[in-house]
RNA sequence: CGGGCUGUGGCUCAGCUUGGUAGAGCGCUUGAAUGGGGUUCAAGAGGUCCCGGGUUCAAAUCCCGGCAGCCCGACCA
């Protein structure tokens, strides 16, 4: 059957993205739901782009002065009293322990040996890694104090979406303490850099990056800064954050340092996370109808090969030749790294192997067949391409020039996206204007709109909430430093020191 | 925590209105064919019809009570 118009996902990204995200995470093998409501799995091809993602920052988080530590699961209830807006934030979606021992009783196990007090199962890690701070720090000889954990944390969410929302997801939580506000603030932006460049360098994702408004600030936090992608139903989604926490976990976890001048003083402490969002950010801004699209740098194999074994005897001589073109093609780089390469030999159709790679989204696959043996060539598909398109190099040729293929791949998604989010950011002056790009033609079936709005705010609370309750429209970010242009807030018509980015999100 | 819906082989679901031998597609196993592509044919395995109670000669089907899940709201650094 040919129907090269086919799409492999349904429904297609227009027809119903939501649905469309799901089951492009079930076609590329990402993860599934679990036993447990709101916990996933996560499948070796989506643990395969996580340890890339992984291994790729903390190599940025060494190169910035932090080295990695861990501190408990647990965190004792009184812990998260301490900071008060912390509490607020945090305390409706705690998973609580009570209990220490499960008994026997009616044939059933019922929990038993009630603890003293009550641990809570970390939503974040500031409270107890401020307390185990409070003790490390003595003096501003112990400053700064620069830590980051890769850890799991539990939030109660009620609304579980894989990757986007998980009550249990994985993250890393970098931690810091300094002598000087100053010296905090560089941090908060430091980190913010890493992540913006790890967003755009390695995902492949432009982001606007700023801070949020009060509203949307880390419970505790003086601010908090974020990276945020733009998707392709064009929704943003917070990717990142960093946070300046002023002295205020300090005063709550006490940590307390001689200063030079010998008197005592509060720490100025950050702290800064991304998480396997990212992932679900990665599908949702890439992939297309025929299904995920990795950028090769965070791929887990960059390259399939796919033996082309229809005849039976030549099968053990393609089988060795897929072999040799691996061994070849491993022993080139891309982006620093050497090339990912694995050989597909399962004893299945060779179309239904090929399209199985697409949707899992592999960047290059490589078709090796007698014909190529006897050509020295290769039939190559990129998955930045047509299914069908197929180009067929001198096989030497294309080992050497893999590298650049995989980069070429890489940054053409970064333009891709680049392109999509710009599209779709607007500058917007009025009301009305503003109202038209975030309402569905269609209030039955709403289709995608909207997208990224720059437009003037008042700086209040109330306009926000205003235009959230309407338009469910939110301020994503302020923009820091460059051209900031004063105007007037179309909300309220009360003077605006600069635009700010409105968008639905996630 | 409110409103709606659904629980039937591994998966997606039909059957329920009007009670009478447990079904389909996909997947799986085996065999054959096919072979630069999203396969075809044949045979086979696999089910406490969510749980408990009731009505009945007889319940997947009707009634009552639980439990679980999904969707829409509310909530969501």
């Amino acid at each position: 059957m040919n129907a090269p118009s086919k799409a492999a996902i349904s429904p297609t990204r227009a027809a119903n993205f939501p649905e469309w995200y799901q089951q492009v995470i079930k076609a590329a093998d990402l993860a599934e739901n679990s036993d447990v409501r709101g916990c996933m799995i996560i499948k070796p091809w989506g643990w395969g782009i996580w340890e890339n993602v992984q291994r790729q920052l903390d190599v940025m988080f060494k190169a910035t002065g932090h080295v990695n530590a861990y501190f408990p699961l647990f965190i004792p209830l009184s812990f998260l009293e301490k900071e008060a807006e912390h509490v607020e934030g945090f305390a409706k979606e705690c998973a609580v322990v009570t209990h220490h021992r499960l008994e026997a009783r009616d044939g059933k196990l019922v929990p038993a040996g009630e603890l003293n007090e009550p641990l809570i199962v970390r939503p974040t890690s500031e409270t107890i890694i401020g307390a185990a701070y409070a003790r490390w720090v003595q003096s501003y000889r112990d400053l700064p104090v620069l830590i980051n954990q890769w850890a799991n944390v539990v939030r109660w969410e009620m609304r579980p979406r894989l990757f986007l929302r998980t009550a249990e997801f994985l993250w890393q939580e970098g931690h810091t303490a300094h002598e000087t506000k100053e010296e905090a603030l560089a941090e908060t932006e430091k980190m913010l850099g890493v992540y913006e460049k790890f967003a755009r360098e390695h995902l492949a994702l432009p982001v606007f990056t700023g801070e949020k408004s009060e509203s949307e600030r880390f419970p505790g936090a003086v601010s908090t800064l974020c990276i945020e992608a733009m998707v392709q139903d064009r929704k943003a989604i917070q990717a990142g954050t960093s946070h300046f926490l002023g002295q205020n976990f300090s005063r709550a976890s006490g940590i307390q340092f001689t200063t030079r001048e010998g008197g005592q003083e509060l720490a100025w402490t950050t702290s800064w996370g991304v998480s396997t969002r990212l992932i679900g950010t990665l599908i949702m801004a890439h992939s297309d109808d025929d299904g995920l699209v990795l950028p090769p740098r965070v791929a887990p194999s960059q390259i399939v090969i796919l033996p082309v074994l229809s005849k039976p005897d030549s099968r053990s001589a393609v089988l060795q030749a897929a072999e040799e073109l691996a061994t070849k093609l491993r022993t080139q780089t891309a982006f620093g790294e050497p090339v990912r390469v694995e050989i597909d030999q399962r004893d299945a159709g060779g179309g239904v192997k090929n399209w199985e790679w697409i949707k899992k989204g592999v960047p290059l696959r490589v078709e090796i067949g007698p014909r190529d043996i006897e050509k020295a060539s290769v039939a190559v598909s990129r998955r930045d391409r047509g299914p069908k398109e197929k180009e067929f190099p001198v096989q030497a040729e294309f080992v050497a020039s893999v590298g650049s293929i995989l980069e070429s791949i890489q940054s053409g998604l970064l333009a891709r996206a680049t392109a999509f989010r710009d599209e779709h950011t607007r500058t917007l002056d009025s009301a009305e204007e503003f109202r038209a790009f975030f309402t569905p033609q269609n209030s039955e079936q709403p289709e995608i709109h909207g997208g990224f709005a720059l437009a003037h705010w008042d700086g209040t609370a109330e306009t926000e909430e205003k235009i959230k309750s309407e338009l469910k429209v939110t301020i994503r970010c302020i923009p820091r430093g460059t051209e900031t242009e004063a105007g007037v807030c179309p909300w309220s018509g009360c003077p605006s020191k600069q635009r700010v980015v409105f968008a639905k999100s996630y």
